[in-house]
DNA sequence: ATCACTGGTGGGAGCGCTCCCACAGTACCT
DNA sequence: AGGTACTGTGGGAGCGCTCCCACCAGTGAT
């Protein structure tokens, strides 16, 4: 039915002022209906809103992106191949926790993966065009050049896990510290004395924190600290394999592990194995982020939760408030924010 | 440094008019060099270049789109629920040939999920503001209104799996019917002749594409077609055992199964253990899809694989040629492209 | 010398919005 | 009666581009 114009455009999309007229007011008072602005008498709305059903309205994005200088997106930028975004349910639970808490807005989300060099570029160029209101930025290493580039551009950004105690940029985290603090609780409340902690790589924040928890929780149970019962892993099955096997020859005797992840557990849990070690009767184990690892173990591991989801939620909240208070211009200064949520123990055969 | 000007604009990127006045021509001028024009002088072009390298010139999206009338963005959309999204390893294949495709192109990629009625009522609303140029459909329905919204929209669109054989829009498919014909010379050149099938679901036109050349490829060896040793499955593992269990009373002197997909060739393979049939030595078993599940069952199956990150990209390629068509307003009329890409059997222990 | 062309270039018009100023109308005080 | 204030409204200006027409040299043919 639609007919065409002279010149190539196509379809003959209602404009404002189409709108405007067919309502019998001006093209400002369309403007201020369409985005529920309240200075406008209930008659007046009624006629327009009548004219934009009847038309099928729809504003033209980049039209108001030009004039209002916002684009209405967000990106979820992460800085991997798009291989382990996929392999990990960690990008799945957070993105679902985006999206949902995104549904009742009218913003867009951007899924942008930045693993190779060539992306980056891409990804570069993309934000110094500011295609995008705001930025969330998951899984960034301690180097990253990411964070400082979005401060610099001026753009809104939460970060979910901080690179440090001073992170500059507002950040979600989880409490990593509680984690490993009733990690090692649960341990000791299970008559447990000698109790050995494979770190994470250390130059990740969140792996100082579980240790720190760690090493709070024995302190404030009247356990001396023995740092030989302390070995840094990487995160990787491999590096749990050699902390245990190291931390084994320093004391055959102890009785627990709190591994700083699932997966370094899985590697502990092997080694212990083969040096006739029984999980838990001789040696209970405990690991962190209650991923899937954890629940097919033999016997199932108990494991830190992290409410991933929820944490998805909280950065949104922040991002969106954030690109709402630099709106006024008036930007607001230093008071960055940051969000830690709880996490929760989840008990099962292995200790 | 950025000196802010006197309202609340903030940064003063620079604009193509200043770009202009820094290399001495006219805003004409510029948007030719930006754009790739050949009608531009060297010297001219050089002088450009070098004014937009100084000052960090971006072109602003948003004024392009609004006077160009496109967005340079195109969208990838999932009508499934993210679980499954991230479940399969189908997408994750197809997501890295689409963006392997346009990596060489301005063009940003959207991942738009639409599992449910409130994510396809954003999506509706999404597509009638025209904010992508094109769309790539994976995992359509047959029944889905999807397509023909976006022919009423005039948005160009590629479809992966067509829903038939006159379907209307642009497709990409995988050669079922030879995937299909391929497997079943497989087990007659292996020396089997009483070959059951057990299909997908038949209003999937995929699935009746491998039925069609599971029947020729018997009827071509000079095999007459029973069709009693044809059962219709569901996809599931629970079908693939039902199917089973039926061809086994029909004829337990069968001698071999091609499953329409691994996951059926899963269900069919308890059922004939159950059944004290042993494989390949009395049943060989042929899967479709070639995922993970076929390398890792006992015995590893035997598979047709698709080209999914090849489809990927020949998406993307039809799609922007699509694109590009469409632009000189001229519809090219009722040419509708289809591409259809080879399968190939990948030989396991099960046959 | 005149008349086509042709490759290069400048800049006006306009894309569809938002922002904001101006102004009419009403209400409520002095 | 005149002021003051506030609500609701219209429409100009302008966001930063692309498109296209007009125009200016050259160049070669007449």
């Amino acid at each position: 039915m639609a007919s065409h114009g002279g010149r190539g455009r196509s379809g003959g999309r209602p404009t404002l002022e189409e709108v405007a007229a067919r309502a019998g007011v001006g093209r400002g008072t369309v403007s201020r209906v369409i985005n529920g602005s309240p200075r406008v008498s209930d008659a007046t709305r009624a006629a327009v809103e009548a004219a934009v059903a009847e038309l099928g309205y729809v504003p033209n994005t980049a039209a108001r992106a030009l004039a209002a200088n916002r684009t209405d997106a967000i990106a979820l930028v992460v800085p991997e191949p798009e291989t382990r975004f996929f392999a990990e349910p960690y990008f799945s639970d957070m993105l679902r926790g985006v999206g949902a808490e995104l549904s009742d807005t009218e913003m867009q989300l951007l899924l942008i993966f930045a693993g190779s060099d060539r992306e980056r570029q891409r990804l570069a160029q993309y934000l110094a065009a500011h295609r995008v209101d705001g930025v969330l930025l998951v899984s960034v290493h301690a180097d990253d050049p990411l964070p400082d580039l979005l401060s610099q551009l001026e753009i809104p950004a939460v970060i979910s896990g901080p690179r440090s105690a001073a992170e500059s940029l507002t950040s979600v985290d989880s409490d990593n510290y509680g984690g490993g603090r009733s990690a090692v609780e649960h341990l000791l409340g299970r008559g447990r004395s000698r109790i050995a902690h494979i770190t994470g790589r250390l130059d990740v924040y969140g792996a100082q924190r579980r240790a720190a928890g760690y090493r709070d929780a024995l302190r404030d149970a009247g356990h001396p600290v023995d740092e030989l019962l302390i070995e840094p892993g990487d995160f990787t099955e491999e590096g749990g394999r050699r902390a245990m096997t190291t931390l084994l020859s320093r004391d055959p005797g102890l009785d627990a592990v709190f591994a700083g992840s699932d997966v370094m557990a899985a590697g502990a849990r092997q080694v212990l194995r083969e040096a006739g070690r029984r999980i838990p009767d001789d040696v209970a184990l405990v690991g962190y982020d209650d991923s899937a690892i954890a629940r097919h173990m033999d016997p199932p591991l108990t494991s830190v939760r992290q409410p991933i989801e929820e944490m998805g939620r909280a950065m949104i909240d922040l991002l969106l408030t954030e690109i709402a208070d630099r709106r006024p211009a008036t930007s607001r200064g230093l008071d960055r924010r940051r969000a830690v949520l709880p996490t929760e123990l989840v008990v099962r055969a292995s200790s």
